[in-house]
DNA sequence: GCGAGGAGTTGATCCCAATCAATGACCAGT
DNA sequence: ACTGGTCATTGATTGGGATCAACTCCTCGC
């Protein structure tokens, strides 16, 4: 329970193996099909990793929360993404100087498709190149939206943000509003949100007095209105409502006059 | 002049119309052929603004310092990318609440690509895609760097790490060492580190102070010891000495084990 | 029940960068 | 040469977040 009933239900667990999975978002396991070894599950406790390695391996999120994580040498950490139950995850060689790992957060269950064997389909096939473009441009506009927040956003417009996105990505919708449980630590939010978990803490203390949020426990909290949340942040959260990237590639599309 | 020769020079305006304008980089204007309208040459004088609108159009840097720009309701600035001649700007649809669009930082010439009366070419065509996908790919280990930078570094090391890419971008080599001319005002700068103009130019006094560079006019600097500079930045530089995506896609090449 | 350990909160203090302001360098136009 | 404007530099001060530390709460294992 607790995480967006649609989506995760129509991939539970049971249905492995996963090449049912394209209603979780992920299309391209079906669009594979022979041309790639079989998708595997894969179960992760909280702080495991997965070394991204060279290779071209490629995610789901089915259930949990995974978080594309670097660090520098001296141990500063920057959560690069986070990836809710739907999301691909598809770590890119990144930057010298950095380690990256994915990193599951809390319990996680994943769906691994390794694209490295069947490099030459990713060339051939169109359509397989056309969805992974897709899902490579969507993820550029979540990070034009991350990087804006830790250049010019302070730390009271970043929570809001933040929190605004986990209402539309983990939030349960009730009558009275949105009850959402973070399945991270104040840490892990500190490194996504480019502060230090003292300072969110500190923060999560004055959203809760300005009542932008209601906080049940330190690990879940209730929006009642959740545009005064949003509208404290001069940004809107990449995952709105209507959530992107359900149909066609929008650049494609929106360009027909 | 000034910029760096073999890059520039293998694309020299007098080489207009552009089909053959690979040798910058760009692949996709010889890869379209017939299936796109031919690329346009564009001049932007310092501070010229090209709306990206919601179209699919692609520019290749020919010659000049481009960004691709937000801002925020209240007037904050965040660059987002800076296109160094052969780069590829294509600005993705954004964040809703911040405007985007493409700013000629200097004098600049762009080579435009409108790929939307050819969507189909490029769900069709997998050698594009495949380009395409590259492209982006090589997009988002930028992206990355620039976001543990906004994230994680303090002012210093993210100016030498912007000077070190600046030499790597920009630079002349010289018996002695590199010399750069910056073409963007430290307001820029500062835009592109997510600090301000004061500050990047105090941090400039301390690098001078310290010997990692020297500069000659407010626009031109001169570094003896890159390694030197490099190394006080906990990350390299994207743009290293030998750049990347000059061959195939090294995700799907470096994985055949 | 009890103690150990981890996570979260809150306080005191410090420090880096932002802000505000003054000055200087350079350039274009008259 | 003079003037207005833009850009860069430097100083004085402020402020937001980091750091260090104390304390609470909760869980887990015994």
């Amino acid at each position: 329970m607790g995480y967006n009933g649609t989506r995760y239900a129509a991939c539970k667990p049971d249905d492995l193996p996963f090449v049912a999975c394209s209603p979780c978002g992920n299309r391209i396991c079906g669009m594979l099909g022979a041309k790639a070894p079989a998708p595997r599950p894969r179960d992760l406790q909280r702080g495991e990793r997965l070394e991204a390695g060279h290779c071209l391996k490629v995610w789901t999120v089915v259930e949990g929360l995974a978080a594309l994580c670097t660090s520098l040498p001296d141990g500063r950490r920057q959560i690069v993404t986070l990836s809710t139950p739907g999301d691909l995850l598809c770590p890119m060689p990144g930057a010298q100087g950095a380690d990256l790992w994915v990193e599951a957060l809390t319990g996680t269950r994943l769906c691994e498709l390794d694209l490295s064997m069947s490099a030459e389909a990713l060339g051939e096939d169109a359509a397989l190149s056309a969805e992974l473009f897709r899902v490579v441009h969507r993820q550029m506009t979540c990070a034009s939206v991350h990087l804006i927040t830790l250049g010019r956003l302070d730390g009271m417009e970043r929570v809001c943000l933040f929190l605004t996105d986990m209402v539309w990505r983990l939030g349960v919708r009730g009558p009275a509003g949105w009850r959402v449980h973070l399945p991270l630590s104040r840490e892990d939010i500190a490194d996504y949100l480019g502060l230090n978990a003292e300072t969110v803490s500190r923060i999560f203390s004055r959203v809760k007095k300005s009542k932008l949020a209601t906080f049940l426990s330190p690990t879940d909290f209730f929006v009642q209105d959740v545009e005064a949340l949003q509208s404290r942040a001069p940004l809107a959260a990449p995952h709105g409502p209507e959530r992107l990237g359900a149909g066609q590639p929008e650049a494609l599309v929106s360009c027909r006059t």
